[in-house]
DNA sequence: TTGCGCCCTATTAATAAATC
DNA sequence: GATTTATTAATAGGGCGCAA
């Protein structure tokens, strides 16, 4: 028996040829002004303007992929919950924000499959924030989509460009502002998993600036799981100690809130007991109960340029840019010079 | 099951038409 | 005649219908 045919779906979307038809032009002219492209005068651009508007109509950004571009951007991030991101995503926004482009978002501690399945919805490029994968990984990435990374130190080459702030520096800083304040015994709340390069180049700062103060000797790395849990545990670990230290730097402002809980807890004061400095200086340090000093990299930066850097790829850049951005310490009451009569 | 050809929608190179 | 503006035809990757 012979099987009807499906009716023909009657696609309820208004194309390009639609507006044409209106507008009484030809799909060139309204592709044209789409993209805001070189040839078009402005009676033209006027008159397919108020088709668009009157029949609704949206670009399809799959057959725009078809010849190349799909005007969206994929942003991956390894987490939600550190507020610093968000400034970054604020910085990516205002710098999209008079383009054509959209940024949609994925959030992956280990981004691989998210990579592969924004590939495959043809973003135009890929921005990734502080990713765990492989420099390998990231290079053979990047040949295949345009890519910026945020928070990448490893030497790129060509391949990809990376926005970072001077970690190293950072942390150099912290020690020095510290030091200045009177804490000379700092130990530094670090990450054990997964060991970015950017945890990494805080690490060799802290220990490069303690050396230059004459300082060694009071050099002590805790490493904990960046798991709320395994953080309190190490860090009520460290403040019980024999050899409690003056001040303790935390890699992150998130792993310093959960140090001034903690020292919260034990009946310490701070900066009495202990000083506390964190990074990023998200918006939780100027908090009363926080008033945590932290180092600024300012995100909001850091995310502008990236776009922009990604945006100049897709326009053809081959050769990479390595952006470094120079952090400020940013001080509160939580590192403020001890009272006087403290011993 | 395989393979051909068409369709989907938007962009672009080449070309034609309009304007100064 | 030169320059600007608009059109036509070719094209992209993948899904689908149809014939072999």
């Amino acid at each position: 028996m012979k099987r009807t045919a499906p009716a023909k779906k009657k696609t309820a979307r208004v194309t390009i040829r639609d507006v044409a038809k209106d507008a009484g032009v030809s799909v060139a002219a309204v592709s044209k002004v789409l993209r805001d492209a070189y040839g078009v005068s402005e009676n033209l651009s006027l008159k397919v303007r108020a088709s668009m508007k009157k029949l609704g109509y949206r670009p399809l950004a799959s057959a725009r992929g078809m010849r190349g571009r799909t005007y969206t951007l994929g942003l991956i991030f390894p987490d939600l919950r550190n507020p610093f991101f968000a400034d970054i995503y604020a910085g990516i926004n205002s710098a999209l924000e008079r383009t054509q482009y959209q940024a949609m978002q994925g959030v992956s501690p280990t981004a691989t499959a998210l990579i592969e399945a924004m590939i495959d919805r043809q973003m135009d490029g890929l921005i990734l924030i502080g990713p765990n994968e492989e420099l390998e990984m990231l290079i053979e990435t990047a040949e295949r989509t345009p890519l910026v990374a945020i928070g990448q130190h490893d030497s790129s080459g060509d391949a990809f460009d990376t926005v970072n702030n001077d970690d190293k520096l950072g942390a150099r800083l912290v020690v020095q502002h510290l030091m200045k304040n009177g804490f000379r015994n700092i130990a530094m709340l670090s990450v054990s998993e997964p060991a970015s390069t950017v945890v990494h180049h805080r690490e060799l700062g802290y220990c490069a600036e303690m050396t230059d103060q004459q300082c060694a000797d009071f050099i002590h790395i805790v490493r904990a799981p960046q798991v709320a849990r395994d953080v309190q545990v190490a860090v009520r670990r460290l403040l019980e100690s024999k050899n409690r230290p003056e001040a303790l730097f935390c890699w992150t402002d998130l792993m310093a809130f959960e140090a001034i809980s903690v020292a919260t807890e034990l009946g310490l004061g701070i900066p009495d007991d202990i000083a506390i400095v964190g990074y990023d200086n998200t918006i939780f340090c100027d908090f009363a109960q926080n008033a945590l000093t932290s180092v600024d990299q300012s995100g909001e930066l850091l995310g502008l340029q990236a776009a922009r850097l990604v945006v100049e790829r897709i326009n053809g850049r081959t050769n990479a840019e390595h952006l470094v951005i120079t952090p400020r310490i940013v001080a509160r009451n939580s590192s403020h010079p001890r009272s006087p009569h403290q011993d």
